[in-house]
DNA sequence: CCGAGGATGTTGAAACATCAACAACTGCGG
DNA sequence: CCGCAGTTGTTGATGTTTCAACATCCTCGG
C-alpha cells in the first residue's frame, strides 16, 4: 500500500482536456451522424472497417479489435445492423465457432453517403483546428496510448 | 455543393487512433470506477467537479458545461447520485428556474476512497506511457479541440 | 483419443444516454 | 405592466452499452 502519486499541474490539464473531450466528443460525431443515417458513430465505424476490408468481410473478434470494442457490444451492434440489411453474417469456414460480419451492398450505399458529411464533421471538430505539426503529435501520442487499451 | 476533402495519410492515421480511444478509453475507466465504486466514470466527474467548487456547489448548468455533458444527462446523473445520498439538490437562490447540485458528506467521502485508485488507473492508462514533452503536448492539442466541443 | 481449459460469440436484464416535448421562470421591448 | 422570446431544467420513451451467464467449439497434454 504505497501513497498515491497526484497529477501534477500539467498532467492535470490535460486530463481534464482529455476528460472532456471523452464526454462530449463521441456526442458530437453521434449526433451528426444519427441525422444523417440514424446510426451512432460506434456503428458507423463497424461499416467502414468493414469496407476497408478483404471481400469486405471480417471475423468478429478481429472487428471487435479493429474498432476498439467489446465482443458484446459487437455482438448487439451487428445484430441492429443486419435488421437494417447493412451486414449480414456468415459461418467462418475455419473455425466453426466463428462468424463472418460481412457488409452488404445496402451497407456500403450508406456508408458512401455518409462519408462526404461525416469527413466533414471530423474536420469541423478537430482538424480544422490543428496546423500539420499538432496531427503528427497527435497521431504520436495517440499511438503511445492504445497498447495500454488493448489487453 | 463542394466536393469532399478527405484526410490525409497523417490526418487518418491520428483519426483512427483517436476513434479507437474515444471507444475503448472511456470503457476501461468505467470498469476500474465501477469495481470500486459502482458508479461509471461520467458520475465520477460530476462528484469530482463538485468537490473543487465553492461550498461544494454548483448551479447545474455550470456543471454541465465543466463536465462536458448535455443538460439532460446530467439531470439524469444527478437523479442516481441523490438516490444514493451522495449529493442533493438545492434551490437556487437568485434563480427560480435554478437548481444546485451540492456534495454531500457521504458523497465526499466516496469520492476520497476512490481517488487513489483512479489515479492510479488514469496513469496506468495514460501517463504512464507519456514523457513530459507528451504531456504537454498533449495539453495543447487538446485545448485546442475544446472550444469545438462547447456550442 | 479424450477431456480440461481456453477461445469465440450470443443472450437477457439492468444501467445509462439520447431525443423530443414540456413546465417553470427570467428579462426585455413595447 | 404585459407578454413573448429565450433560458433552465426535468421527464419518459426509445436505443445503446454493460455485465454475468451461457453454449459451442478448438487445442493440446496425457
Amino acid at each position: 500500500m504505497s501513497t498515491t502519486r497526484w497529477l501534477d499541474d500539467d498532467e492535470m490539464g490535460a486530463w481534464l482536456n482529455l476528460a472532456q473531450i471523452l464526454m462530449a466528443m463521441p456526442a458530437a460525431l453521434d449526433r451528426q451522424l444519427r441525422e444523417d443515417t440514424g446510426i451512432p458513430h460506434a456503428y458507423y465505424q463497424i461499416l467502414a472497417t468493414l469496407s476497408a476490408a478483404d471481400n469486405r468481410c471480417l471475423r468478429m473478434t478481429e472487428l471487435a479489435r479493429a474498432v476498439g470494442t467489446t465482443p458484446s457490444r459487437l455482438s448487439h451492434a451487428v445484430a441492429s445492423l443486419q435488421q437494417r440489411g447493412w451486414l449480414e453474417r456468415r459461418a467462418c469456414p475455419s473455425d466453426k465457432r466463428g462468424q463472418l460480419a460481412c457488409l452488404t451492398d445496402a451497407g456500403m450505399a450508406v456508408l458512401e453517403a455518409a462519408a462526404p458529411g461525416h469527413v466533414a464533421e471530423v474536420r469541423r471538430l478537430i482538424f480544422d483546428h490543428l496546423t500539420p505539426e499538432d496531427v503528427a503529435r497527435l497521431r504520436a501520442v495517440t499511438a503511445k496510448l492504445l497498447p495500454a487499451l488493448q489487453p
